[in-house]
DNA sequence: TATGTATTGGAATTATTATTTCATATTCCC
DNA sequence: GGGAATATGAAATAATAATTCCAATACATA
């Protein structure tokens, strides 16, 4: 007597991602119409969903009892059932998203589990984006990415709080073997650091309210050694927009005291990325 | 001769906005069972999507010919017919929000300007930020949090791309006043503070493939000396995963060769936050 | 190349589910 | 209050759909 599927296999999948994962993880090692199956369910879940095993199975070119092979191969007892699946991840996905943005965030303001302050934090993220893809202002994208295109080394100021946006930006523009220089405070040295900068290179600032008083007083010496900035911040009163050639206003969300910064992330790689691509384009247009 | 229904009646709702608009409509002067009906697919329009004539009428407290009188009523030759329309809807609603994601890469990948960079980089966090908050595994987080607050320093260890992250969470937990250590290689005396860790200690380390091997290697030896280690990598067969007493898989998205970081950054702030909660409280016990 | 094993296609079977029917109850009007 | 029209409940029936089965084929192994 041998023991059957289900006792045998590991646990069947649950919820789409898991059915998700188990089916990329074996697909190597499916035959070829199960595989083809396979590749149906991932790429039209909402077929599966839906669908009759008869339609899915002609949609997907396979005959019905190889979609039910499919759902057994995999743990299920068959197609309903892995039907059920595809069913329920819609429900749950099902709610519009701003609806769920405010369902995540009623869940962190009211909840008590740490799962509600993780929520808080991915919706605190999620307005961000959202509110930054909304205002964001093309032309000073624009204008930013020529001045700093134009640079020879790119001088990135931040602390604190928007510190990590710095380490970030200069990890990325370390890829994309664009010169730079991340101003720290560690060692002190940051005047000599500042004293090199000449009006030929650029400065990426950011700072938020409060405004770390050492990031506004390296923009303005920088400043005032003619080296053009661009800024990132989050208010026109902000010091930092005085000193800045251009700048952008980014308003983060926050949750629990501390803000997001996945607008100010989003910004700070567009604009990195931005410059590399515009040094590829005008280097080859010099040499051609 | 009379017309029949179909020919008299207006045309029968094919979304369900109409399909909505034409109940509240007639509400008032339907029979009772079918108002109860009514009133049960307005509310629940999820049950009438997916379950069967016989499911719905149970939960409705209505015999299934009711129901399939309450769709010919509404011009529908039958149940299915009126599913379909609840089914279209979840079907769009779902596609709305992965659309427009899609469309915004779509946008980033076609297009040519700088915005479309943006754009880009807002959907890649934008994907990242729902993945997570799909899968994150609620038990992990308990565990990991239990695990970190008990810990008398918090060693942060993230290189390269992770270590705007680990700066992030060096900055939050000191706010939090909870005693910290990141670990960075700038002096390269990584082995040195490696060697201050106790096991009433414990770490956050953070890497994505390709791992660093500076990471790794400093877990190993850290996880050696018997200190818990809370992993954030991207998969099961991360070196990471190995050493770590819990561990956290996220799945980032990615744009121009640079990844989002901000699921990370969500669950790296949940932590910290998570962390700081759980001491106070368990602070305020003891004193109790 | 022969032989056993795994995979596939297609029809037969079983199950589930929608729909229809009809007897009964309720409502509304004269 | 009586009768027609409408509404409801419950079970019978029809339809649709899932599953199983078996023969045919492809594939791997010796």
């Amino acid at each position: 007597m041998s023991l059957d599927r289900a006792t045998m296999d590991e646990r069947v999948p649950r919820d789409f991602e898991t059915l998700r994962a188990t089916i990329l993880d074996r697909r190597e090692s499916l035959p070829r119409r199960i595989a083809q199956i396979a590749a149906y369910a991932l790429d039209n879940p909402d077929d599966i969903a839906f669908g009759t095993a008869a339609s899915i199975a002609a949609s997907a070119g396979v005959q019905p009892s190889t979609l039910i092979r499919f759902a057994q191969q995999l743990g299920f007892d068959g197609f309903t059932s892995l039907q059920q699946v595809f069913r329920e991840r819609l429900r749950e996905r099902n709610s519009s998203y701003d609806e769920r943005l405010l369902a995540l965030r009623a869940k962190a303001e009211g909840g008590a589990g740490h799962r509600a302050i993780f929520d808080g934090f991915v919706a605190a993220a999620s307005t961000s984006l959202n509110d930054i893809s909304r205002t964001l202002d093309e032309t000073h994208l624009e204008d930013a990415i020529s001045l700093l295109a134009r640079a020879e080394t790119i001088y990135v100021l931040a602390k604190r709080r928007s510190y990590p946006v710095a380490t970030y930006i200069a990890y990325a523009l370390g890829k994309l073997k664009i010169r730079n220089q991340l101003i720290e405070s560690a060692a002190g040295l940051n005047a000599e650091m500042i004293a090199f900068a000449t009006p030929a290179d650029a400065v990426i600032a950011i700072s938020f309210s409060p405004y770390a008083p050492a990031t506004i007083e390296e923009a303005r010496a920088i400043s005032e050694r003619g080296v053009p900035i661009v800024a990132i911040t989050d208010s026109s009163f902000s010091p930092l927009a005085q000193f800045a050639r251009v700048w952008f206003e980014v308003a983060e969300a926050d949750f629990a005291g501390f803000r997001s910064l996945s607008a100010t992330m989003a910004l700070a790689m567009a604009l990195t990325v931005g410059v590399g691509e515009k040094r590829r384009d005008s280097g080859r247009r010099r040499k051609a």
